[in-house]
RNA sequence: GCGAGGGUAGCCAAGCCAGGUCAAAGGCGCUAGGUUGAGGGCCUAGUCUCGUAGGAGUUCUUGGGUUCGAAUCCCAUCCCUCGCACCA
């Protein structure tokens, strides 16, 4: 016998599945799946294992169900990452290299290649399939290609031809990080510091100053009714500057900021902070305020000067306090404008003495701030003088009056500071133009989505609310970028197509990656593509006959049946594709399901690549092997779950495949008669095949291995159990086995080709039928019978433990047949409360008074925790208990060791045997 | 803040949609016993409380409600996770 050994599997297998999966059209009908291609920059984990290997269990199992199946694979190279992490190597960059050196293990020979972006990727890329080979992913990889191919940027092209005559392509403007020493816009791998800046809109509110305005940035343009002063800082060099031809007062930074905000700006003199102080300026909407001191204004904030609304700001009120309790301008007094629940007149005054703070300096000021700015977004209402409305409405509503009335403008700016370039320049803001969009906003585009999604399938159902939200909420999407790797932008060949944007279809192009590669770009003009997908013919098509067959290999494919990619891709590349094949496909060639899944932890954190925070997946299947790495992936939480990757229970994966494969091995040989308990082996069997392909039918991979492995281990244990001392169990046991490995070769396909050609002699178990439970096996009474001895044998086991004396016979007494009636009519009854009642009328039950009330209960109680599959067999017709103990007496006596007696409760004069109920005999030991 | 999902025994986790099969599957950990014995062994039993008869009591974030009956349905509450874009 072949010892357990996975690493051998492994081997065999391999040699015999070497491109057995590749797969072309034929009179079978197909089943497509795929899975969001990777983003080679690095080395596969444990959380990219899960990914792939889930499809790869489905696609097995529909290869086995006999259909003709597609799993192929490609990588996504396009986009901006991996162009920095060959910068950051470039210059000798620490973190990154220990990453790449230490935690991937790239030697340093490759290592010192990784200054050109596109060997990066073509290096993991290799590994990428090299790994997912060794896990045994089912993959057909001739369909193989990377997004950089010139053959699939004419097939991108192709796309963005159709998106763009649909007039879904428009032109706009856009505000970008961008560094003006670089002349660039500026990636997040590109930046040292501010990673997490996001850019907001402000609003500039215009105060009259003379012939001038003075500009001041605010979020919250609604309190413009509060103001009582500006805030200018005296140590900061502010500028006069004609801006679109008017004069403005800003901080020196601001105005090369406005500069880059489609403003013309020409600085024409220098002013002094300290000039600024005490000086009057004004505005329609608040009159005459004062500009007054005050050291936390930021010259790099917007405009660098601010209104202050101390009623509702803390930073504002604390200021001014502080002023005023120096003896000045004790004339000014807070503004209420706004009325928010929970907080009296002026909240920020409550708010800052509630704290006890008394400097501006208190580290829990910016937290009070968000506090109050929150409260009053959220529940506050304007006072009825300024409007009455809700703050969320009103804020809005003044900043578009204000920029139509009062001159004011809009100013993007960071909300975290600093922002720094990795060329040590601080990063501003750019108003990009010749942006180009995708006009997911358009309504009828978003309904065409709609009514697609509403005839696919999503798995889990739950997401289908996330999706429709998501539609909804789309914006136009910003889909060309400057920078990184990619297909040029057609009608403006400086910028690329972003990488989200180019994976929006390309499982279409699956079905023709093999056969495209063999056609020269330069002809993959628009007709042709034109042709193959859409069947529009035109004249002079090159190589017609390369084109007819991969015309035909579309038809025969698409649309792909299910999609797998990870929950947070809903909101982007899921919902996108979406919009992208409507637009380009006709009807019967939308996609038809989606599975959508979790995400992945070690020891309970999250996974991540830059934490350190990962196990690679190479790693792992050399150490516990790729069959254990996959059963504990799928077993260990459901696809759209969460899972958790911890050693330990890898481990005890491990022992279980052995347990399989020894059991297997054990047993496959039996050769003895069947008997009853066989007809009950086989006849529970049926269900768990049944339950298993049910499962898999679902996505449920759990519950799909908790029946396929611990299910029919469990009767397998209880079988034997059962089985006489001299037996070793029947030749049913082969087609048992028969059936176990290929249950579980989607799972574990290692093993499972190892035990396949044990038992078969020939062929692949990944080409063998799926096992199709079969009616005529099921017996219901045997597994009754059985049933019933299992439950009395627990009651034996129960009883024993808690008397702790050691029996000298047990006697197994049986309830009367009026008992059986009493049961039946119990179980039948729709309202079991009034049952009792019915069965009292009886003459037959009256007369037995007492007995049979008390017999009525019991056997409710009892009818309401016996599973339903039990009492509904169980009222139609009463099981034979005198013979299925009689029959299980041998198997009994040897499970206690003494003398078992079957009697009948009526005629015993034991007091317990009063207690017998159907399906519950008495048990008596002594 | 907006949107989606979730809180179950020492831990992970099933059950919840279709209320009585639920003291609640399975696994891990732990405890005891067995295995004439090496190898991240294997097997059996136990693992809320009480109980010398298969039982009873209190549990499924918290607080209410519906019901003969709620882990499951409804309302409220607290906490957690994910997404919120120009980034793959």
């Amino acid at each position: 016998m072949v010892e357990f050994d996975l690493a051998k599997f492994e081997e065999e297998a391999h040699e015999r599945w070497n491109h057995v999966f590749d797969s072309n059209p034929s009179d079978r009908e197909k089943f497509y799946l795929t899975v969001a291609y990777p983003y080679p920059s690095g080395a596969m984990h444990v959380g990219h294992g899960r990914t792939y290997i889930v499809p790869d269990v489905l696609a097995r199992f529909w290869r086995m169900r006999g259909k003709q199946v597609l799993f192929p694979m490609a990588f996504h190279v396009t986009g901006a990452p991996v162009v920095g992490i060959s910068k950051r190597i470039a210059r000798g960059d620490e973190k990154t290299i220990r990453l790449y050196r230490d935690l991937y293990r790239v030697p340093q020979n490759v290592l010192d290649s990784f200054t050109d972006p596109l060997t990066i990727v073509r290096h993991f890329a290799a590994e990428y399939q090299r790994v997912m080979t060794s896990c045994g992913l089912s993959i057909d990889w001739r369909r193989r290609f990377i997004t950089v191919d010139p053959t699939y940027s004419k097939f991108i092209e192709w796309q963005w031809k159709h998106l763009y005559e649909a007039d879904h392509v428009i032109k706009g403007a856009h505000p970008v990080r961008y560094c003006t020493v670089d002349e660039n816009p500026v990636g997040d791998h590109d930046l040292l510091e501010g990673d997490k800046a996001e850019v907001v809109k402000f609003t500039l509110v215009m105060f009259h100053h003379g012939d001038a305005f003075i500009p001041t940035a605010t979020l919250r343009p609604e309190t413009i009714h509060g103001v009582t002063n500006l805030w200018a800082n005296p140590c900061v060099t502010y500028v006069k500057a004609l801006v679109d031809g008017k004069a403005w007062i800003v901080s020196r930074d601001a105005a090369e900021k406005l500069s880059l905000q489609d403003h013309t700006v020409e600085i024409r003199e220098e002013i002094k902070g300290s000039d600024l102080i005490d000086k009057k300026v004004t505005h329609p909407l608040c009159g005459e305020v004062p500009i007054l001191p005050a050291d936390f204004v930021d010259p790099d904030m917007a405009s660098g000067v601010v209104m202050s609304v101390p009623a509702h700001a803390p930073f504002d009120y604390i200021a001014l306090r502080d002023l005023q309790e120096q003896g000045n301008y004790c004339q000014i007094r807070p503004i209420p404008l706004i009325k928010v629940e929970g907080y009296g007149e002026i909240p920020a005054k409550e708010a800052v003495e509630k704290a006890g703070i008394k400097s501006q300096m208190d580290s829990r000021m910016d937290c009070l701030t968000q506090e109050i700015y929150s409260a009053e977004f959220s529940k506050g209402k304007l006072f009825e003088k300024y409007g009455g409305k809700p703050v969320r409405v009103a804020r809005d509503e003044v900043a578009a009056m204000m920029i139509e009335k009062y001159d004011s403008k809009v100013m993007y700016e960071f909300d975290l500071r600093p922002v720094i370039c990795r060329c040590g320049n601080k990063v501003k803001v750019k108003i990009l133009h010749d942006q180009w969009f995708l006009k997911y906003s358009d309504q009828e585009w978003k309904q065409q989505v709609k009514v697609q999604l509403k005839d696919m399938s999503l798995v889990p159902a739950e997401v289908r609310a996330e999706f429709d939200r998501t539609v909804d909420w789309l914006k136009d999407w910003a889909c060309t970028r400057r920078v990184g790797l990619g297909t040029r932008f057609p009608w403006d060949t400086t910028q690329l197509i972003e990488p989200l944007s180019d994976s929006t279809i390309y499982m279409a192009y699956y079905t023709i990656a093999h056969r495209i590669r063999e056609m020269d770009s330069r002809h993959l003009t628009p007709e042709v593509f034109d042709y193959i997908f859409l069947g529009k013919k035109s004249p002079d098509l090159p190589e017609k006959k390369k084109l007819d067959a991969m015309r035909e290999e579309f038809l025969y494919w698409y649309p792909y049946n299910f999609r797998f990619s990870a929950k947070d891709l809903i909101s982007n590349h899921l919902t996108f594709q979406i919009f992208h094949h409507v637009t380009i496909f006709p009807k019967d060639k939308l996609p038809l399901g989606m599975v959508v899944f979790g995400m992945g932890l070690l020891n309970g954190a999250k996974m991540s690549s830059s934490k350190g925070n990962v196990f690679l997946l190479e790693e792992a299947v050399e150490e516990f092997g790729a069959d254990t790495v996959r059963m504990f992936l799928m077993g260990s939480a459901e696809p759209w779950q969460d899972f958790d990757w911890r050693n330990e229970l890898v481990i005890s994966t491990k022992k279980q495949i052995e347990r399989f494969y020894n059991t297997v091995m054990e047993i496959k040989d039996a050769g003895g008669e069947p008997h009853d308990i066989d007809r009950w082996l086989i006849s529970r069997l049926q269900s768990h095949i049944a339950r298993t392909t049910e499962a898999i039918e679902n996505f449920q991979t759990r519950q799909a291995l908790q029946e396929a492995y611990f299910g029919i281990e469990t009767d397998l244990k209880w079988y034997r159990r059962r089985l006489p001392g001299n037996s070793d169990g029947s030749r049913e046991l082969h087609t048992l086995c028969s059936v176990w490995t290929r249950l579980l070769s989607p799972f574990i396909p290692f093993t499972g080709e190892h035990l396949w050609k044990e038992l078969a002699g020939e062929g692949l178990v990944s080409f063998a039928p799926w096992p199709v439970a079969d009616d005529r096996y099921v017996n219901p009474k045997i597994e009754l019978a059985e049933e019933l001895l299992c439950r009395t044998v627990e009651d034996i086991e129960s009883i024993r433990k808690l008397i702790q004396i050691t029996p000298k016979s047990i006697t197994i007494s049986l309830a009367p047949e009026w008992k059986w009636e009493v049961f039946s009519l119990i179980a039948k009854s729709e309202d079991r409360n009034t049952a009792i009642k019915e069965i009292m009328k009886h003459d037959s039950m009256k007369k037995r008074g007492r007995e049979a009330t008390d017999a009525a209960k019991q056997c409710t109680t009892l009818i309401h925790r016996l599973p339903p599959q039990v009492v509904g067999p169980l009222s139609r017709e009463p099981v034979n208990e005198r013979a299925v103990f009689e029959n299980a007496q041998a198997f009994l006596e040897q499970e206690f060791g003494v003398p078992v007696h079957i009697t009948d409760a009526e005629s015993s004069c034991h007091m317990k045997a009063g207690t017998a109920l159907p399906f519950k005999p008495a048990i008596i030991i002594e």
